[in-house]
DNA sequence: AAGTAATTTTTACAATGTAAAGTCAGGTGG
DNA sequence: CCACCTGACTTTACATTGTAAAAATTACTT
């Protein structure tokens, strides 16, 4: 497989290629540089390449992002049987360690949310977080126990991205990890 | 004071005018709308004449999300001495009943994070959230108790807003209302 | 070897953000 | 009363973006 050769026509691996510039930009300068025209030039092809294979740019993003959905919940699924906060520690540790692609995962406005292999991926992902039974307290619905446990979750992942949390530790005089501060605040 | 009048130079109040448009914008087609020339053209006026004002596209948004911000601090300011949780609810409240605005305020790439009075409204709005006495958990620091319920306060508005909450609910039989599913699931 | 299908490029166009220069209103000094 | 000047907005211009349509190039098939 002649996987990059300087063939200009029949790339031959070009959807796979242009997913892989697209994660390196968006790891390297953010969701902001997430333009198509610069997917491609990183890719080395002519800017309305990718049209063939993902329509327009929302469509290479829903890949992405369903790619993202399938590495989150790989990163939900430790060997042995977790425990509810442990999967939701590794929900908050995958946002962090995946910041761009995890922000990416939730901008309605630049992926198609009705988009086949994104609805599958997401949802799977959501239901590994949410169907575990977890310490639900008493006297609430089980949708409720699973919301409590998702948005706390999901918050603490957010707000650690746009580094707010931080923020919260370094007011005082109080130097502690992010880790650390996720870790006691995700109960 | 001739807020609208068709005078075309000298609007005299072009400023607010603008905002306004933003706002009208943003609530009506969400945040993708927020274009610099579709907010100049729903005032009015020509394409450039928000730059004088505000510089560019960020430093108008930025002015909109401090807005927010002021209002996201009254809205948890209920007349008397709130619990923690009263205010945490409201800030879940004020997301879901302001959607593209809460979205807005926390989009880091689209607003300008270190504009002065962005800063100042946004750390007035965490703080009364934040500084509050609160249930904190025995074993935990004050930080984590505070992240904590940020966290699960911020998570539960965000999914709540893309819409992500409810497909918990209506997966079961059980049909709650979104606010009767926040109001269990923030404890 | 020739034709056909698949793949990528060229070309083209509308829309956006923004910088620079130009134009108009309203107050001020003569 | 008139010229001027300053501030407020517009016009013009340009680089960049997303995307549709046509053209060009390569690979496959028979």
């Amino acid at each position: 497989m002649k996987t990059k050769e300087k063939g200009r026509y029949h790339h031959g691996d070009l959807q796979a290629t242009l997913l892989r510039s697209a994660r390196v930009l968006l790891e390297r300068d953010g969701i902001a540089a997430l333009k198509l025209r610069a997917i491609t030039r990183h890719a080395g092809v002519s800017a309305t390449a990718a049209a063939p294979y993902f329509g327009n740019l929302a469509g290479l993003l829903s890949v992405l992002a369903a790619q993202g959905f399938d590495e989150l919940t790989e990163a939900m699924s430790p060997p042995h049987a977790p425990s509810a906060r442990d999967v939701g520690l590794a929900y908050i540790r995958f946002a962090i360690a995946n910041p761009g692609l995890f922000t990416l995962m939730f901008r309605s406005d630049a992926i198609n949310r009705t988009d086949a292999h994104l609805v599958t991926a997401s949802e799977r992902a959501f239901r590994r977080l949410a169907a575990l039974p977890g310490p639900g307290e008493s006297g609430t619905t089980q949708a409720a126990t699973m919301a409590a446990r998702w948005g706390k979750a999901h918050g603490l992942a957010v707000l650690a991205i746009d580094g707010l949390l931080l923020s919260l530790t370094n007011n005082g005089d109080t130097c502690m990890t992010l880790d650390q501060l996720v870790n006691e605040a995700f109960r």
